[in-house]
DNA sequence: AGCACGCCGACT
DNA sequence: GTCGGCGTGCTC
């Protein structure tokens, strides 16, 4: 018998292989196994199983990676429905619905799942009890269904997700609960397994390849029901899957940066239509593409528009920055008005938070003398001087050297570190209030293990009183003492060259001002800008969703972007600057070419006339090319050219007949990017 | 994607 | 004279 097998590279192409009479009936489509392949043996996964093959001189299967199928069902069509609508091969997106660390038990003994019942329901509001009906019709219908729930920070989502996941539950069905990995918290751990004790396998990025196997054969054999997890657990094989809930919907985090590029949220609408599963988005700050399903009736939106307990949002001002600009030479980070609140704060024996958005002490290193800034040498970028570790970083490749005296270039000037990282600010709060307490939490103090937990816990123990931060800190965290917020800086992604920058900045603003006034007391937030006018900055000054969506979705309509079109970001990358910048032109003009012919369907069909409206729906465009954001990164220069259309098969189609094989173009890697964030 | 093969520039 | 750069081509 012969086994066809799809490997983890960039072909759409599978390959044939003689299964050896020791395997014989041991494999089955959805198995992985070893294979050579080429110069060396490779995992792949068997895609079907033949008896003949045109092939001459097959090679032989190695032996079998697992002792049944990890790809079944309604996941099949799911991969290829990856693999259509992302540009990668069948072999890619299977292997990235599967962990390459995953073994399976050769048995797995089934042992029932005891829940720990119902216990610890909370009274709901009206809104909520609401949006549970809505919910419950819809998990009822048994058909795929979306339902975007648009609730405030501390309105009380989580409570919904419980019950949702509850009532999929009754019926003997599955769920699945996507989170931003940054929120996967003990504590919101904590929460779900108090509801439904072990019935919840967790799944994120820090597990071991054992607790990883562990937790896939629970939910396969259907000894868990629930999988609460990261990005990638969409993809994980929950038994007769009910429910897909994806919490902070909007989050970038859920959209995979390497290939194949998905965002977890369109993998769960495809997944849900596939089996008949209901979709729960919820954010207090939608994505504009979600919002904008949801009025336009494809979805459901439902509003939780109070926090619960009847607590008041906390009250936002806007610090004019220009004005403090005009009246001081040398300038602080913090502006007047925001010391005097934090002052005041601690005098209360309140709790603050600082949220600036860029770690490290500064943002450039400059000569006074010549004005050369210090860059990376693999990127080009400007190196961000981090003073705990004494050293200059890049924040793209992580090159770091120890900072020179003077200037490499003149040899004349001191080099100073201008600009405002969280590090200067933790400094600046340590001159101004020596005596207090404070604590800096980002990527470099929360790396070693339980270091976060250190931090938060300290924190709510009150032992820091003012902690420092970038959006970790904006994020789902809890502390009812905490009663004053300060955004040092509200412009760092305002001034991003992104069309996303407004609504960036409108949800990391929302985000944070929903950490003041949890407790009993009321909540204060105060944002440093100099752009007080911007409609993202005086719509979270009002905490007005609809306000800031209305303004967005115009923009979007006029400049042609998302959600009206679709993009797909092609970036070419060589070492040769030059030769980059040939071939993008190149592949600009080819895809130009190739959008302009219509594509011969099929055999030798005669042109048709199509109507005028279909063909406008089919039309691609053409941007760029253009230096990617990051022109140079680890030594190889970067173009993109960006297609845009109405209809994501158009542009593909447009793709594949400008492509070569194994994505590329005269010879050169392209990455393709569909949707790009 | 890897990896081998193969053809041209700066070193012991 | 060789080491090694990365362009090209192949993988059942």
């Amino acid at each position: 018998m012969i086994a066809e097998v799809a490997f983890n590279i960039p072909l759409e192409r599978s390959f044939h292989y003689l299964i050896p009479s020791a395997l014989e009936g041991m494999l089955a489509p959805g198995v992985r196994v070893l294979a050579p392949f080429g110069p060396r043996e490779r995992m792949g996964f068997v895609l079907k199983v033949l008896s003949h093959s045109p092939i001459k001189e097959l090679k032989a299967i190695r032996r079998a990676v697992d002792p049944r199928p990890v790809i079944t069902g309604e996941r099949w069509q799911l991969a290829s429905w990856l693999s259509d609508t992302s540009y990668c091969s069948l072999g890619e997106a299977l292997a990235a619905m599967v962990p390459s660390q995953l073994r399976l038990a050769a048995t797995a003994a089934a042992t029932p799942s005891r829940g720990e019942g119902d216990g610890g329901r909370i009274e709901l509001s009206t809104a909520q009890r609401r949006a549970v009906d809505v919910i419950a019709s819809a998990v009822n219908a048994r058909r795929a269904q979306t339902i975007l729930l648009h609730g405030v920070t501390g309105s009380g989502k989580t409570e919904l997700y419980l019950q949702a996941m509850a009532l999929v539950l009754a019926q003997g069905r599955g769920a699945i609960c996507l989170v931003p990995e940054i929120s996967l918290t003990p504590q919101t751990i904590d929460r779900f397994r108090e509801r439904f004790g072990d019935q919840v396998a967790l799944w994120h990025s820090r597990l071991t390849a054992r607790q990883r196997s562990d937790a896939w054969q629970r939910l396969e054999q259907g000894e868990a029901r629930i999988v609460i997890g990261a990005r990638s657990a969409v993809f994980v094989p929950v038994a007769r899957l009910g429910l897909i809930i994806l919490d902070e919907e909007h989050e970038p985090t859920y959209k995979q940066e390497d290939t194949p590029r998905y965002h977890a949220r369109e993998v769960a609408h495809a997944r849900a239509k596939l089996g008949g599963a209901v979709v729960l988005l919820g954010s207090a700050t939608p994505s504009v593409e979600s919002y904008y399903a949801a009025t336009k009736g494809a979805d459901r939106l439902v509003t939780l528009p109070e926090r619960v307990e009847g607590r008041e949002l906390p009250k936002v001002e806007i610090i004019d920055m220009r004005e403090q600009l005009a009246r001081r030479h040398r300038m602080s980070p913090l502006s007047d008005r925001l010391q005097r609140s934090i002052q005041e704060a601690v005098e209360r024996d309140e709790q603050v938070m600082l949220l600036l958005n860029r770690r490290g002490f500064s943002r450039i290193v400059q000569c006074p003398a010549c004005g050369t800034v210090v860059r990376c040498s693999r990127c080009s970028v400007p190196l961000i001087f981090h003073a705990a570790r004494g050293e200059l970083v890049c924040h793209y490749c992580n090159f770091h050297q120890p900072p020179a005296e003077l200037c490499a270039q003149c040899q004349k000037g001191y080099l100073r570190f201008r600009g405002t990282g969280t590090e200067r600010v933790e400094s600046e709060l340590h001159r101004l209030f020596p005596a207090e307490s404070i604590a800096r939490m980002d990527a470099d103090t929360t790396k070693r293990r339980e270091s976060h937990r250190r931090l938060y816990d300290a924190f709510k123990a009150r032992q820091v009183i003012m902690l420092v931060g970038t959006q970790m800190i904006a994020k789902g965290l809890d502390f009812p003492q905490v009663t004053l917020v300060g955004v040092v800086s509200a412009d760092t992604a305002l001034n991003l060259p992104d069309f996303r920058a407004g609504e960036r900045t409108f949800d990391l603003l929302t985000q944070v001002a929903g950490r003041a006034g949890r407790g009993e007391r009321p909540g204060r937030v105060l944002i440093q800008t100099y752009c007080p006018t911007h409609y993202a900055i005086e719509a979270a000054r009002h905490h007005d969703y609809q306000r800031f969506y209305a303004e967005e979705i115009r923009m979007r309509r006029r400049l042609r972007l998302p959600p009206f079109v679709r993009l797909i970001e092609l970036t070419l990358h060589g070492s040769s600057r030059q030769r980059v910048m040939e071939a993008a032109s190149a592949l600009a003009a080819a895809l130009k070419r190739t959008a302009a012919r219509p594509a011969t369907r099929g055999t030798s069909s005669p042109a048709r006339m199509v109507p005028a409206r279909a063909a406008a729906r089919r039309r691609v465009t053409l941007l760029g090319p253009a230096p990617h954001r990051i022109p140079r990164l680890r030594r190889s220069y970067r173009m993109c050219v960006i297609l845009k259309g109405r209809t994501l098969g158009a542009m593909i189609a447009v793709l594949r007949r400008t492509l070569q094989p194994g994505r590329r173009f005269r010879g050169m890697p392209v990455t393709v990017d569909v949707d790009p964030l």
